[in-house]
DNA sequence: TGAGTTTTGACAATCATTTTCACTTTCGTC
DNA sequence: GACGAAAGTGAAAATGATTGTCAAAACTCA
């Protein structure tokens, strides 16, 4: 039997978009696995520490999670109906984040970007 | 004596910054009111849904307001010590973001943009 | 003034998330 | 293979923000 972390973290995977951590609970015990939901928050816990996944709000303030391809930075494109999402890179973005950062004297200065929107397939 | 949402609104103009609803209670009882929290709520939903104010969500998943200068559309940066906020417009964002959108075929684009930062006098 | 409507606030209910704590499992070592 | 420490697990209770309920209070305006 694999380690439960190792169940969360494929549960992930196989999805395209941002789960939330009740959502995967469901999943898990949907295909028959026993965990219990203060596993699967720790594994989302530890894997977003790591920056194995990366974490965002909805609306409703809960928090969701996504397995990505690439541990570097990067944004997202977020279908609000299906929830897919696609992975962007926005070099732009980062340059005028730290310049509007640097001209009001911030330092340290990070950011937070997601772009929503209604998918090809959502849409049609 | 001033309808209970005016008292809210002037707590929240008063303040700089982002303003958490729990916060806000906080300061009106100091001040000697006898609003409740329920109250408090209300009246930064009511706000938020006719678009007077602000709302974003912190790491935590709390819900936090401002009530800003313009109704327009615009974006933040935001002090991480003291939670001051400036309000600024990048029109270069927007584009950007509305390009990738198109680009992955996906319609009625939004997006969400918040800078973060130690302000001048925080780093200081 | 009085009936009807809106606002208010104490309290209970929700809901995601975290803590607690006792029980297993895993591992390195003998 | 056996043993004890350390890490992992999960059921149930605790937390904390937010929302719902409902009766009392304030306001409207004929």
């Amino acid at each position: 039997m694999t380690t439960r972390r190792e169940a969360v973290r494929r549960a992930l995977t196989e999805s395209s978009g941002f789960r939330s951590a009740q959502d995967l609970y469901a999943d898990l015990r949907a295909d028959g696995s026993k965990i219990g939901l203060t596993t699967v928050y720790r594994a989302l816990q530890a894997m977003s520490d790591s920056g194995e996944v990366d974490v965002l709000r909805t609306d409703e303030g809960e928090a969701v999670y996504r397995a990505c391809d690439t541990e570097d930075h990067h944004h997202h494109l977020v279908c609000r109906v299906c929830s897919t999402a696609v992975e962007i890179e926005g070099p732009a973005v980062e340059r005028w984040a730290a310049e509007i950062g640097a001209q009001h004297g911030f330092t340290e200065v990070t950011h937070t970007v997601e772009v929503f929107g209604t998918c090809a397939r959502c849409s049609a």
